[in-house]
Parts: structure tokens; sequence; C-alpha cells
DNA sequence: GTAGAAGTTTAGCCTAAGCTACATCTTCGC
DNA sequence: GCGAAGATGTAGCTTAGGCTAAACTTCTAC
């Protein structure tokens, strides 16, 4: 039994939001789910490419802590969204759209980052918890962040 | 081809962390996002036993937006894990367990939200992306969150 | 110029979380 | 107290994202 009780019924309240608004939070962070792991990939490959010069697999696999076969699948599916191009056995490279999600990745992950810190979150928990939040964090939310930052 | 270029070969740098480090972000990410479902229906069991003094399947499916079917095979993990018990045709209730875990939920995700808004997020995409952001918040995370809350 | 090492890809398996379609149980109206 | 409607549960399919094992390229050293 929880401590409080709640006797919202259907109108909106701190207890219950509308179950069509609620519905729609839900399906939101489950399609936001879906793409956090393609932008996650083409940040990564977009950051080997520009240190490294190159992108293959192994690396990929290596830095996120999967299989190389993994990887590879997970290649083949950013090929299908047309995020990423590859020839076998020479490496992955970004199409202009995959480029350009990396770069809005990118911006959003170190604006992320800088919000934590600014609000008194230890650098590496910062870094850490990130990398999972940002693929949350949507438009207005990111403005917010930006605002906040320039004000700091 | 990204307009800034990074250097960094191997030791910790903006660029590229280090590539166990890196793994190890990703895999709590990984292993967060397992979690996120479980304690989104534990939060939402929590809620409607509270308000509605019960929890039913139907119930549950229509605020999540999923199908009964798929919210029924949820709960059946639920309970695997300890969570969650449910008699036949009689509705869910949830262990300690639970009922522990939908605490720390709910508290998270009232915490992540009243930062947002601290921060200048709009009232309603704070609601929104609280929805996936929160869990993965950390621990040394929501303490800073608590603290600069206080603050405020 | 070839053999073996290193790297890449394919194949096949598993689990989670969606879905639809169908079967079963409860409840309520009469 | 029975029958139909509605709620609940089961079965079987799909996709995503993990894995290991095996097959195939490429590269390099000799």
């Amino acid at each position: 039994m929880t401590t409080e009780t709640r006797v919202s019924s259907d109108t909106a309240s701190p207890g219950l939001p509308e179950e069509p608004t609620q519905a729609e939070r839900f399906g939101k962070a489950r399609s936001d789910r879906s793409s956090a792991l393609l932008e996650d990939y083409v940040e990564l490959i977009s950051d080997l490419l520009a240190s490294q010069g190159e992108a293959r697999a192994t690396d990929i696999a290596r830095r996120l802590g999967v299989s190389h076969a993994t990887a590879i699948k997970s290649v083949q599916r950013l090929k299908r969204e047309g995020l990423a191009t590859a020839r076998p056995y020479r490496g992955v490279f970004l199409t202009p759209a995959g480029q350009d999600l990396a770069e809005r990745v990118r911006h959003r992950h170190r604006t992320v980052v800088a919000l934590l810190v600014a609000v008194g979150v230890p650098i590496e928990a910062a870094e850490s918890d990130a990398e999972g939040m940002e693929h949350y964090v949507s438009e207005p939310t990111l403005a917010a962040f930006d605002t906040f930052l320039r004000r700091a």
C-alpha cells in the first residue's frame, strides 16, 4: 500500500493523467527507445570517422561493448534506414542523412551533459546517464536547456 | 564530413572516451533500457491500485497504449521477477518488492519532472520527456537534482 | 606468391515485446 | 439461472537486438 492516496477519477490530476495523453507519452517513449540504438551507432561512427579516418565493425563493437556480429547486424539496419553505407570488408560510412543525424545527436549529447553538470551532477555520472537520457530529449526541452545554459 | 576534426587517439578527450569506459556506459544504458518497461508497469499498477482500488489488465493496456495481450504477457514477466502477483480474472497486485520499486520510481519521476520545469522546460514537454528519461537517472544524479531543487 | 593471422560476414539460436485471432471465464440483465 | 457481452487468457507470428560458431576475405610476412 502506498502511503498517499489519490482520489482523482478522470480529469487531469497529478495522480493519473488522462488515458489518451498517457498512452501517447508511453508511445513516444517506445518509439524513442527504438531510435536510440540507431542514434548511438550513427554518433559513434561519425566520431570514429573523424578521429581514425575509418569506422570498422570491430572498432564499433569494442566501443559499444557488443560482439562484432551484433555490430554488423545493426549496421545493416542503418543501411536499410538510409543512414549508412558499407562496402564489404571496407568499413562503414555515413550518408548525408546519417551525417546530419550524427551532428544533431552530438549536439544534443553535449547539451545534456552540460546541463547535468550545470545543475550539480558529477561529471562521470553526467556522462554515464546522458548516454541513456539524451535519446528522450525533445526539441522544446533541448531549446530550454540551451537557454538555461546561456543564462547560467 | 563533420565540420570539426578530432585528433584524439587514445587518451581521454572530449572526442572519444576510452574504450572500456564507453563500453560500460553503453552497457549501463542497455541494461537500464531493459528495466524501463518493468518500472513503467509497476508505477502504473501502483497508481491504478491507489486510484481505482484495482489494476486490471485492460486498464493497464489502455493506459499504456498496447494490446491487452501484450499487457498480460508483461505482467507475467513481472510475476517471474517477483514484483507482482495476479490471480486469474482477479487483477494484478504488487509484492512488497514491487511496491518498493513503485515508490522509488514515482519519486524519481516527480523529481525529474520538477527539475525539467525548474530549468525552464514547458510542463507538457517535461511530462512527456520524463517518461523516457527517468529510467536512466542514476542515484548520484537524482541526489544532485534534489539538491538543486531545494536550492532553487 | 602463398600461408596463416586478422578482420568481416553469414547462419542459426535465444529472449523481449509488440501484434491478431481465438478460446475461455465472469458478470449482469432479464 | 441462463445467455450474451465483455473481460481475460492462450497461441502463434513478427521484429529487434543480443549471442556463438563457422565460413570467407584481406593483408602481411616470409
